[in-house]
This record gives C-alpha cells, sequence and structure tokens, in this order.
DNA sequence: AAGTCGCGGCTTTTT
DNA sequence: GCCGCGACTT
C-alpha cells in the first residue's frame, strides 16, 4: 500500500496524531511544533479517508486561522470539498448555529449581537435603572463579573445563592451585582441581543434542554476538533463534550505553557479533565520546534522551567544555533520606540530583511504609542492590530446603529444611539419621556416610538416621531428584497448621514466621511464573496452580515494582511503566529509582568506564560527591551527590570545600553566612556549604577548623532535635593494614611494630606516641607513612613 | 438643544 | 496624556 502524499514529512508524533482518526485524541503541542500543519493534514486525512466535510466541525481562535485551514485543506486534497467544513471561533460557529435556532430560546433569529461596549452601554442604562450609584458599580466591573459568571455556567438565579460568590461581592462591598445580573441579562433579552458570552451560554443552554437540536447536532458532527484547547474555558467544555457524546471523536490540541486567557475563564484545568472524562484518551506529544533558532528555544525553556505544575515536555529543535537574544536597556519609552525603529531600518539594510519580517510586541495596547511615533517618524510603514479598532469608531457605531435597529427593533441600544442623529428634532427629554414608558407598559422603545400619538407625544415631537418609524419601515421594506450593501447604501442617502460628514470638511470630517466610505465598501465586498460554505444557503441579508461582523477578531480584520508593514500587537494578539524578528518592549516590573499580576502565584505563572508565548514567536532574531522610566498617565515613573529578564541565562543574551540619542545599537562595539551614564546621573535617574553593575557599561551616544535624536524627554522639574535617611526603607502602601509624617526618596519630609484612587492605586496628596503638596502614586513611588 | 470646557479616571490581556 | 462625561454656556 503506497503512503498518500501528505504524510510524507511529517515527523513521527505528527504522523501518529494525523492518522489517528477514531476516538479521543489529545494533542499537547509546543510552540512552533508543527500543530497547524497537524490539524489541516488530519484535516485532509480524514477526508481522504471517506469522512464528508459536513460531518467534521473544527473550532481555532480566529477566522483568519479558519480560513487559511481550509484552503491549506483544499490544497493537500486538490479538491474544493473542504468549503463545506464547519470551522471558524467558538464565537463565529455557535452564532451561524444559533441563527437558525434561536427562536427555540425566545430569541429572534436576527438577534443583535452585542460587542463589550454595548454590553457596558446596556449595563449602566440597567444600573442606573436600579437606583444604583454607577461610579460604584462601574459597568466594566460589573460586566467582568458577569461575564465570568456566564463563563463558569453560573445564571443569575445561582449567582444570587452562591455563597462563595456573593462573600466575595460583599467583601468588594458591591452586594447588588446578582441584582444586576438578573436585571442585564432580562433586558438583553428583552433588547433581543446576546453578548459575547451568551453565544458561548445560549448554546449551552440550547443543546441541553432541546433534546433534537442535541441530536441532530451531535450526529452532524461526527469528528469534532479543537484548537488552542488550553483557552477554553468551562461553558466551551461542557458544550464540546455535549456534542462529542455520541461519537467520541474529538481531538484538541493544546500547550498549557501557552496557557494565557484565565482571564477570560479559560483553565488548563480542560485539558487535564479531557483525560479523565473520556476512557482511552491517546496522548501525542510535538516537541520538535522547526520555527525558531535553538537560542530562542533554550531562553524560552529556561524561562517557562520556572512555573510549577505543568505537563511534562521538552522542546528542543534541530534548527541552527543562530544569534544571541538581545537585551536592550534604553532610557525612556520613548528611546525604546527610537530604537526599535533604529534597528529596523538597520536590518533591513544590513540583512535585506523587509518590513514585515518584524514584529513589535508588548504587554498592554497602552504601550504601543511610543513605537508607532518613532516608526512613523522613520518612514517605516507600520501596522497596529487591536487597540481601538475601526468598529469602534463613532461615525461607524452609528451607521452600524441604525442597520442593526433596522434588522431588529427591539434593540434599545442601537435606537438610543441614532434616535437623533442626525439631528431630527427628538431631543434629551422626549427620549427620557419615551423610556419610562416602555418599562411601565413593558413593551419596547420601538413600539412607544410607534404609537407615538397614542403615547401622548404632540406637535412637532410626534411628528418627529412618525416619520422615524416610517423611514425604518421602509428600509425593512427595503431588507426584504436586497441585499446588505444595497440597504446600507439607502440607508445612508435616507438618512443623510454620508451628505452630513461629506459637508464636515475639517480634517476629522474627512476622516469621519472616508471610514465610512471604507465601511460601505466592506460590506459590498462581503456581499459579493462567494459564500457557499455549507451549500445550504448563500445569506447575503443585512442580518447575516451584522452577525458576523462584531465577532471579527482583530487578525480578522486585516484587510491586506500581505501588506510590507511592521506589525504591533500585544502579545495576546500575537498567539498563533509567528515572525522571522521580533521586539518584545517594556519587559518591567509593574508592566511585565503586570502589577495587577503579581499577588499569586498563578497570575504570575500566566505572566511567565505571556513572556514564553511572547519569545517564541520569533524564528531568527529577538530583542528584548526595557526602559529605566516610561510615561504612564502623563508622568514618569521608574521601573526596575523585568524578573523573567534574571531567569534568562547570560550566555545566551547579548546586553546592550541603547540610551536616548544613541544611534547605532546592538552589538555595535562601542565602549568609550559613559556620557550616557553622567547625562543620566545630571538629570536625576538613580539606577544607573546599579544597572551598570549588572548590565555592564552602556557604550556611548554615537559623536555623530544627530540633533534629532536627542533626547525629547524634558528634564523633571526642580526639586529641592534630599538626600534619603540611612535607614530609608520603602513602607508598604497599604500601611499609609492621611495624618502620618513621611520621607519620600526625592521629594523628603512631609506630611499626608489624603489618600485617594482606591486599594488598587491609591494616590496620596502630600505637603512636603521642601517641594510643595505634590500627588504621589504610592504603587510606585519609594516612602517611608517615619511616625503614624 | 447643541456645543465647549474642565475634571477625573484610567491601564492588563479579548471573543 | 487621552477620552468620556457632566456642567455650564449660547
Amino acid at each position: 500500500m503506497t503512503e498518500p502524499h501528505y504524510l510524507k514529512g511529517l515527523n513521527e508524533p505528527q504522523r501518529e496524531a494525523v492518522t489517528t482518526i477514531n476516538g479521543p485524541l489529545l494533542i499537547i503541542a509546543g510552540a512552533g511544533s508543527g500543530k497547524t500543519k497537524v490539524l489541516t493534514t488530519r484535516i485532509a486525512h480524514l477526508m481522504a479517508n471517506g469522512v464528508d466535510a459536513f460531518n467534521i466541525l473544527a473550532l481555532t481562535f480566529t477566522n483568519k486561522a479558519a480560513q487559511e485551514m481550509k484552503e491549506r485543506v483544499e490544497k493537500i486534497l486538490g479538491n474544493n470539498d473542504a468549503r463545506n467544513l464547519y470551522i471558524g471561533t467558538f464565537h463565529s460557529v455557535f452564532a451561524r448555529i444559533l441563527r437558525g435556532e434561536a427562536h427555540k430560546l425566545g430569541y429572534p433569529a436576527n438577534f443583535t449581537i452585542y460587542d463589550t461596549d454595548d454590553s457596558r452601554s446596556v449595563l449602566k442604562t440597567v444600573i442606573n435603572e436600579l437606583n444604583l450609584d454607577d461610579k460604584h458599580y462601574k459597568p466594566n466591573i460589573v460586566h467582568n463579573r458577569i461575564s465570568a459568571a456566564k463563563n463558569a455556567l453560573v445564571g443569575p438565579a445561582e449567582y444570587a445563592t452562591d455563597y462563595y460568590i456573593q462573600q466575595e461581592d460583599m467583601r468588594a462591598n458591591r452586594p447588588a451585582i446578582a441584582q444586576i445580573y438578573a436585571a442585564y441579562a432580562a433586558r438583553c433579552f428583552k433588547n433581543g441581543a446576546m453578548d459575547f458570552d451568551d453565544l458561548l451560554l445560549k448554546m449551552y443552554e440550547l443543546l441541553k434542554t432541546h433534546h433534537d437540536a442535541l441530536h441532530k447536532y451531535q450526529t452532524k458532527f461526527k469528528y469534532i476538533l479543537i484548537d488552542e484547547y488550553q483557552d477554553t474555558n468551562p461553558v466551551q467544555y461542557q458544550i464540546t463534550k455535549l456534542l462529542a457524546a455520541m461519537h467520541e471523536n474529538i481531538c484538541v490540541v493544546g500547550d498549557d505553557a501557552q496557557s494565557i486567557y484565565s482571564f477570560r475563564g479559560a483553565t488548563i484545568e480542560n485539558i487535564l479533565q479531557f483525560q479523565k472524562d473520556y476512557d482511552d484518551v491517546k496522548l501525542v506529544k510535538l516537541e520538535q520546534n522547526y520555527r525558531s533558532t535553538d537560542t530562542i528555544i533554550k531562553v524560552a525553556n529556561e524561562v517557562i522551567k520556572n512555573n510549577k505544575g505543568q505537563i511534562p515536555k521538552l522542546l528542543w529543535t534541530e534548527n541552527a544555533t543562530g544569534e544571541k537574544i538581545k537585551l536592550v536597556r534604553t532610557m525612556t519609552d520613548n528611546d525604546e520606540g527610537k530604537f526599535v525603529a533604529d534597528t529596523i531600518q538597520e536590518q533591513k539594510l544590513r540583512n535585506h530583511y523587509e518590513n514585515k519580517d518584524f514584529a513589535v510586541l508588548y504587554r498592554t495596547n497602552a504601550q504601543s504609542r511610543s513605537f508607532e511615533e518613532s516608526l512613523r517618524r522613520m518612514g517605516i510603514p507600520y501596522k497596529i492590530y487591536g487597540g481601538l479598532s475601526f468598529y469602534q469608531r463613532k461615525e461607524i457605531k452609528d451607521y452600524i446603529a441604525y442597520l442593526r435597529l433596522i434588522v431588529n427593533t427591539k434593540d434599545e441600544e442601537a435606537l438610543k444611539r441614532i434616535i437623533n442623529y442626525p439631528v431630527r428634532g427628538i431631543g434629551k427629554t422626549s427620549l427620557e419621556k419615551a423610556v419610562i414608558i416602555a418599562n411601565e407598559q413593558n413593551t419596547t422603545l420601538f413600539e412607544v416610538l410607534q404609537s407615538a400619538a397614542a403615547n401622548g407625544f404632540k406637535g412637532a415631537t410626534l411628528e418627529a416621531m412618525q416619520n422615524f418609524v416610517t423611514m425604518i419601515r421602509y428600509f425593512q421594506t427595503l431588507m426584504a428584497t436586497n441585499n446588505a450593501y444595497d440597504v446600507a447604501v439607502q440607508v445612508g442617502k435616507h438618512t443623510n448621514l454620508v451628505k452630513e460628514l461629506f459637508n464636515d470638511k475639517t480634517t476629522e470630517g474627512l476622516a469621519r466621511y472616508e471610514n465610512v466610505q471604507e465601511l460601505l465598501n466592506s460590506i459590498k465586498e462581503w456581499t459579493e464573496m462567494p459564500d457557499n460554505e455549507d451549500g445550504e444557503m448563500v445569506d447575503k441579508s443585512l442580518g447575516s452580515y451584522l452577525q458576523q461582523i462584531t465577532l471579527l477578531t482583530d487578525a480578522d480584520k486585516d484587510n491586506d494582511p500581505d501588506a510590507d508593514s511592521v506589525k504591533l500587537m500585544t502579545i495576546h494578539a500575537a498567539k498563533g503566529l509567528e515572525f522571522k524578528c521580533v521586539f518584545v518592549g517594556g519587559i518591567e516590573e509593574t508592566l511585565f509582568p503586570n502589577a495587577m499580576s503579581i499577588n499569586s502565584r498563578e497570575e504570575l505563572e500566566e505572566e511567565r506564560r505571556l513572556f514564553y508565548v511572547a519569545v517564541t514567536r520569533a524564528k531568527e532574531k529577538l530583542w528584548l527591551s526595557y526602559a529605566n522610566a516610561r510615561y504612564r498617565f502623563g508622568s514618569l515613573v521608574q521601573n526596575e527590570p523585568s524578573r523573567f529578564l534574571e531567569e534568562m541565562p547570560d550566555s545566551l543574551l547579548d546586553k546592550t545600553y541603547a540610551g536616548g540619542g544613541a544611534r547605532n545599537n546592538a552589538g555595535n562595539g562601542f565602549n568609550n566612556g559613559s556620557a550616557f551614564a553622567r547625562m543620566q546621573r545630571g538629570m536625576g535617574y538613580s539606577d544607573v549604577d546599579a544597572a551598570e553593575k549588572k548590565y555592564g557599561p552602556p557604550p556611548a551616544k554615537k559623536a555623530s548623532s544627530k540633533p534629532s535624536y536627542m533626547p525629547a524627554t524634558p528634564p523633571p522639574p526642580k526639586v529641592v535635593e534630599h538626600i534619603p535617611s540611612a535607614n530609608f526603607e520603602p513602607s508598604d502602601p497599604h500601611d499609609m494614611e492621611a495624618g502620618q509624617t513621611v520621607e519620600h526618596q526625592k521629594f523628603g519630609f512631609g506630611k499626608i494630606v489624603k489618600i485617594e484612587g482606591g486599594a488598587h492605586n491609591p494616590i496620596a496628596t502630600i505637603q512636603f516641607q521642601h517641594n510643595g503638596e505634590k500627588k504621589i502614586m504610592l504603587n510606585y513611588a519609594k516612602i517611608r513612613i517615619v511616625q503614624q
């Protein structure tokens, strides 16, 4: 028997993973171990052995990954049978299923999908209606809490009665969250809307409560594959368990070392539980890395071994040793940005890299700014993933709100957003009145507007409401016979939305107009794209469009993935990706590991896994950088180098200094003095000596440096010099309170006037003897309590 | 009713 | 340092 061509080039464990067709299969796949190749080849192998694509469900982490896998399967098989695969993210696959089944749960088929902003907005409304203070019950805090509950399969009733949960809410002084949760869930239902978590939760409910639906999908999905299994949460686990129960042909792929989403309920327990839930789970480990140099792999291994509790495995590679990892210290975050831009320029010239070979990774979105600025200044094309997305822009949200309302008039969030935009004379007062009536009559806001006369509205307001309703109704008739794009164009015309923006000739107005045009183009593109995935229907309706648009991940929104540009993103967003050259920035205590995560072993280990993910994105070259000080909340804050840096062996590192102004950096061999160290001392930086001891003297500024490369950082304001006492030992911020006499490392002695800002980030107002009154962030400043 | 100004809160990470 | 919100203005 001849071996199928696609098995050639697979190593032994890969081959085993691919050819194990039946039964539960757990693949532990280290970073860069050919996981995607295994998954796609396995799907191809299933199909080559007679499995119908209709019977395969594959759950991936992004829709883009799904698309790519589909294409690769088609390539392997040399036909287009793969188009019938059911493949996508958990959220988009379930949204698609729910669209057909929503009526069973009392939702309209065209249910709206609320993104995080929508959820918070609804929460704010609900919180105010319950006469609670939204300053205390902050919508995002409440939302996180509700989201966590949903992901753990805890409904409102159980939430209210669970002793442990209630204790937690009591301790946080937020006892009414249970009440808010119930009201929020009811409001979403009334609005005909599901939030992100509902897409999972309602899918679970559907399978749990509707036996016919369970049977239908169990029968359909004879083979199930799940990627990034370490990042699944309990709802996802339960859903896939239900779906797989009939055939038990379930293959999950994950790497516990890359589990980085516990904050949204993911747990690697799912991997361990998997082995308990099924009999005879076959375990395959993919440990050979094909992506990175040996040095990168060694460093990654060294760091991750500091975590306790892992599934035993060792990543190894036959790849070349490669260069040492460049560990770079800079003075400020702006210098860090300049260093990255300079180095990219240099590497392009010297080693013929292209822009797209580079990625800049960071812990928080806020860090993108300094990189962005430097790259722009150097004229290097770049693209930022994440942060404020296209669809979060006001003008886009407004436009989409119209489309949402047309599809689902129950969607109160959408209605409120556009009822008076553009201005049509339905002001705040009238709207509030209508909301009250809707709540009293337990009907929707749109229905109140529809019977505005009967509800006592008069004159111009009445007329405006009637016109508005008539217009929306008109769009709905269009929708019955037109595709998403045609309806969207008509909306723009009739509402004057487009004209209004067109007439705004300011720069921002112009940008907004262009954004709306881009939106229309993208709708057009979507409408014209062939979409016969399951061969059942070609649905180019507005409702279908809206449901998929909300679920696009950042990677999916990249409309030109082949563009030659440097890529900037958080490490989370870089999961599953690889780049020839990687910069990881801001590797400092309080940033990475993040200050929020240093209080428990679990959280710290997740930060370390995140660091591991960052490092293993690099194929050829890796730069790790940290700044002595960086701007945070508008002021310069000093940070220690990250503890993770100490976990890497010196022998694999190439430590350099790239202070503000150094044009040339890594490995340039300069070593003629320490002008920068002196300059830093003069500017009041205190950690230069320590850093020099640790990392050796920094190379001096290159004599020919252009003035434009001088530090952009203004010198800190003059302070009256204070020499800390000999026994200076910073006190715990939690021990500080108003009235105490304290000593600040730099500002000297003073008295705490008051402390604000909550326990997580206390800010003290301190009256100093010689330096006036200052606001000090206690988490960062070094302050000693002198006298209670 | 709409626009302007100043204050405060914010920074984890995302579907 | 930026964005959103509320208060205040026209």
